[in-house]
DNA sequence: ACCATCGGGACGGCCCGTTAAT
DNA sequence: ATTAACGGGCCGTCCCGATGGT
């Protein structure tokens, strides 16, 4: 078997891995076993178990976050409600859809890490990332109409809705509908729960 | 020193450990050294490694969580929205409150299992309470005046909005003011982001 | 509970114990609850694990291997087979009831010891028994017609007899009728060793 | 070192550990260290110190007794009494034999068991065999003249007789001489069991 | 004086992450 | 790419002293 795609195959059994058992429970050769090698192949591949959860999990993870920064970062300025709204929308959902498939990861990351270090790495990628998308938001505040609110919660609380629907949908065993749920998660978001006087057709489609 | 102090101190001293390296992380032999003893008086308290961890970890959050739903179980009908958003905010409040301490703990417990079964958890004591919320939800739909919406993911999604709020602030070395976040959390939820036109006050007062 | 009856609930706990999971099997804390007290007591009536061993075990053993030496000791000197036969009749059967009791203590000793030294045990407390015993023999030779035979072999070969059917016996589960065995036993013995009349009688009462 | 070597050496390792100090007393540490390997490669051969007390005393003894089996079930029927003898020779030889190797692996299993399981392997490996030999001699009971006598004991008594000799020899540090022994115990045997001729050659070759 | 509770140094079985030598 | 090998360490607990209650 070629190089690269052994290489493939024992990263994909090391995510399955990690992901389990977390760090300190995964075992280098469950790795190897998984897949189908012997543990001491695994150390050419790799320099050590850190290694292997480095570029397994954080690497991933990492990349996942990174796409998500640049997509926040497209269009910046337009003063119209509808578009930073469709702009939301395509954040919303592109974070769910991140979150499918990396909710269970960023729990490893932070919270079974090899050296306490969940910390570090929350400070040094998620936080950053978070705050660009502060920032963004700051920017184009006064480019559209809205009650006043604070970006430093909104921002991390709706990531935060992101994560834990992914994660609730990943351990109830179900599947998340992206489209759907970031939808509804914009409504909510721009709208809110309590019906508008004004805006008279929300009443009749009471569910 | 007295049977039941030297106990709570070992399970203080457990808490510090598995949540600093996960429970495969933590040693038993320190979490004796942190609190003072031996190993083998930690044995005398408990039967295994397992065993302080559901002491020391899970019961303390299942007691949290069971406090929630009793603290959502409250009035119940009242055709009033103003009362409608007291109860949220109450409960929003609660919640941050008791992730404040717990976030952390969630996440071992979820992510850094001993057995994978961080799932089994989920399941059994998260699941049933997030039900019950929504339940309670669904009880008072016809009570107040709102947008349509699905409970199954605003309520989720607030907890989401909580716990993540915490953990943030957890990862980032700060506190978080549960009560203005709640206010403003709720506010967010009823009100949503937009401003609503024949509410005229909302656009003056930008940021 | 006065103090000598304690100890010797303590001695008879502690020959279960020993007597079921061996010398190094055995566990303080195990002996200490079947006599239904706390561990710390046994440490005030016996010095160490050893001591108790040496105690519970090993001394009762070494009475059981005296009061066979001084039974063996008795007549002496006697010209008539008859004489002859009743005495070793009398001591198989002493050492057949020795034997009962004590079959699975002298397998204890020998092979599941402290310190390797059943070999010691051997040596220092069973050989010399055996060596008085075939002096005995021996001394006797000539007083009495039989064929000959090498008691180095006979008297080991018996006690070895003895001890098997006692094990035998004990290991399924059955009781060993002393005096029955003793007969065959002797019976055995003698008509082998001792020249024979004739073949006469024998031969009708065949089974 | 080749993978079936390195186990033999293992095995041997172990024998002598498990002999020297009994299950309970013997030590993993000490069994690798006898093979001049570590710990850790040990358990890369067996699963646990139970498997290498089986694969080591255990399956040799059963071995060991079955071989014992199958020389016992040699000719069946035969109406010489000097056939009869020689079976009973060669029967006897073999059992000393195979006790000069193994008469303190029989200590060790029966008497320094792990589970105090001494008593499971008595009925399931020896106490059948000891039932085929009786069973053997009932089957033979008319085809040679003898007095009457019950296998139940003789043979018991007989396998007695060569275990004890063997562990006399072994813990005395001497070696058995196994041809001569045996033929001084079935002379013993037959010249009890058999009717005699008469008894006037016996007196004179007194010792 | 008797007894139990608190406490620990030491080690036993097991095996994990990792390197040489093929 | 495998087979053989190991240093080190973890969980569990064993045997045994002090230190207080009654």
């Amino acid at each position: 078997m070629p190089r690269e795609e052994r290489r493939q195959h024992l990263l994909a059994a090391a995510r399955e891995e990690f992901l389990t058992f977390g760090y300190q429970g995964a075992r280098t050769r469950s790795i190897a076993e998984r897949a189908g090698v012997t543990e001491a192949l695994l150390y050419q591949h790799f320099d050590s178990k850190e290694d292997v959860f480095e570029e397994a999990v954080v690497a991933p993870l990492k990349r996942t976050v990174e796409e998500l920064t640049s997509v926040g970062a497209l269009p910046a300025t337009d003063d119209d409600d509808t578009l930073q709204r469709a702009h939301t929308h395509f954040f919303v959902k592109q974070t769910l859809e991140a979150m499918t498939d990396s909710a269970a990861l960023f729990g490893i990351v932070l919270f079974s890490n090899h050296q306490a270090d969940g910390r570090a790495f929350y400070q040094k990628v998620i936080a950053p990332i978070l705050d660009t998308a502060i920032d963004l938001v700051v920017a184009n505040f006064d480019s559209w109409s809205h009650r006043p609110f604070d970006p430093h919660l909104t921002v991390p609380g709706t990531v935060g809705m992101c994560w834990f629907l992914a994660v609730d949908a990943n351990l109830r065993g179900r599947v998340l509908d992206c489209e759907g749920t970031a939808d509804q998660i914009v409504d909510l978001l721009f709208e809110g729960l309590r019906g508008h006087r004004t805006t008279a057709e929300a009443t009749p489609e009471d569910k």
